[in-house]
DNA sequence: CCTTTGCATAGCTAAAATTTATAGCATGAC
DNA sequence: GTCATGCTATAAATTTTAGCTATGCAAAGG
């Protein structure tokens, strides 16, 4: 068994043909048959169905690329660990960031940051908190964005800023009038909420006292997977919801006028930077949460981590 | 980069030698010196001092050779895979056991399992529980048998059973009129502890309400690593200590006479199985599971989760 | 100063990976 | 039915590379 075995297998196994894995593993394609037929033959079992067209993997031949790409993903570690011990920070850095925290904290960040390191290229992807996890797991993503304790075993947390909730209010609700909510105040109104799989989600029906699902007919009528929808929905439609601080950062002092705090104890969610126990590229991940919390204002770091508000996915 | 390259610097790393790594690997000094140097020369960068004598690996050659055990033990599972789709239970697997589990749990476990599957070559330690984690994780172990729940990121407990422990008096001792003791009672009594290390020391001091190291000294005067000893102590010299119930499964009426069991809320310990998240060969672990399972007495499943004691390292 | 020990280098050989050319085998078009 | 077409396998030739033997060279020990 070699390393280019299994990049050959999982050529074979992405592009589903062996003259197409051949192409893009710039040989030709006897000789990716030959090595992925050494390969079967010396593990004695085959990988692939050749007589499917197009071929597909065996059901033992799915687990062997299953872990091929464990190994491969492993092997290109050291490369990484070379770039790393230079002190470069260089190369692709692939992020996952949630949709509730990406559009207020990354477009400062980039620029900055992309400055600063101009050897990197970042890859940044919106995924829910779950497809974060699973493609930190695969190896797809390097790290991630996200709104923690995520109680996962295998992912590594590093708390960001801390960021409490606020509540949106329309002009015509009754709530417009207070100066602060409590979460008591918000149970009963009329809210609009992100679509499930949002972490924001499961929050805000935490902190309003909601089971998930629960007594949501009638009272709820429109799901959105953006924060931005939420407040129009306001603006037209009335009601009210719950916007993550960050948010209102760019508010003018009309929006501002329907933001309302909440009273202690305000909810507030943790926003880390989440990457796998045995990632090597410190250096590069190191750099970017220092650009993010050099950035996010002092009072975002202060909220106390007992306030921080735990959820489910 | 080969995999045969990174196990000649895994080779050069743990003989710290050229010459007697190329023995290990059956191959010849100058063989193993130019794959070392080519693998050198494409990462760019030395990843041995040979201007020491013996070699020793340089800085960045040290996580280097770290990563490469990592991506051999992976290629290594690919070969698992296969064994474990055929069903078959066999192979080495490397089991690490706690000392205070160990002489009571594997005399009676391995001739029945090693007749059952013949093939499967066991090789087992006792260690303690930090051990254990340490070495399943450098993928020097398969399994582990131990106290839980751990709370260890990157270690899977399946359970086993639940076992009490129970008090063992002397004669001498005022306790022993009672027929059953009470954890208060003990907590102020000359007790025989195991020494430090052992997950059972810190149980049996949770259960008696002790902080570890706290006014120890003048109370108790001896420390061991074995249960055996314990028992013995109290015979010799008096007083009492603490037993784990799978211990005392062997005694004799007189020695039975010399247990005692706590009254309700009953200390229990959990006794589990433990893997790594992404190990392969469940099958064969799930036999040594079920073996067990199968050996232990019902009255040790039957314990409710609720009760059992948690504990520090 | 000579021997021993240990790694590097050089030249050679055998094995293995890769290439080009071609065969075989389905599938769908006509 | 037969003829392209698209895919993978096989064969023979070639290049690359891993490994061997022999030897060199430097450092440490007697």
């Amino acid at each position: 068994m070699t390393l280019v075995q299994l990049e050959y297998i999982i050529a074979v196994d992405t592009y589903r043909s062996f003259v197409a894995a051949a192409e893009h593993c710039y040989v030709t394609q006897p000789t990716l048959s030959m090595q992925v037929q050494k390969l079967e033959e010396s593990i004695g079992a085959k990988i692939f169905d050749r007589s499917r067209q197009p071929v597909v993997p065996t059901e033992i031949g799915e687990k062997i690329i299953k872990q091929a790409r464990i190994i491969l993903n492993e092997s290109k570690k050291i490369a990484e660990l070379l770039q790393e011990s230079k002190g470069e920070v260089s190369g692709e850095l692939k992020i996952g960031v949630i949709p509730t925290v990406a559009p207020y904290l990354l477009p400062d960040i980039l620029t900055t940051f992309l400055r600063r390191y101009p050897k990197l290229q970042l890859q940044i992807w919106e995924y829910t908190t779950e497809r974060i996890i699973q493609e930190l797991k695969l190896g797809k993503l390097d790290c991630g964005i996200l709104s923690t304790p995520l109680h996962e075993s295998g992912i590594e947390e590093t708390p960001l800023y801390y960021e409490t909730f606020v509540a949106y209010v329309s002009e015509a609700s009754s709530l417009y009038q207070k100066k602060m909510v409590t979460t008591d105040e918000i149970a009963d109104k009329k809210l609009w909420l992100l679509n499930e799989g949002h972490c924001m989600r499961g929050q805000v029906l935490n902190l309003c006292h909601y089971k998930h699902n629960q007594s949501l007919e009638g009272t709820f009528e429109y799901n959105t997977g953006s924060v931005e929808t939420l407040k129009r929905m306001v603006d037209i439609n009335g009601g009210l919801t719950v916007l993550p601080e960050m948010s209102i950062l760019s508010y003018d002092e009309d929006q501002l006028g329907q933001v309302r705090y909440f009273r202690s104890p305000e909810p507030v969610r943790e926003i880390s930077i989440v990457t796998t126990p045995n990632f090597v590229r410190k250096q590069a991940v190191n750099a970017l949460k220092n650009e993010i919390i050099a950035l996010v204002p002092d009072r975002f770091k202060t909220k106390k981590k007992k306030e921080v508000m735990g959820f489910e996915l």
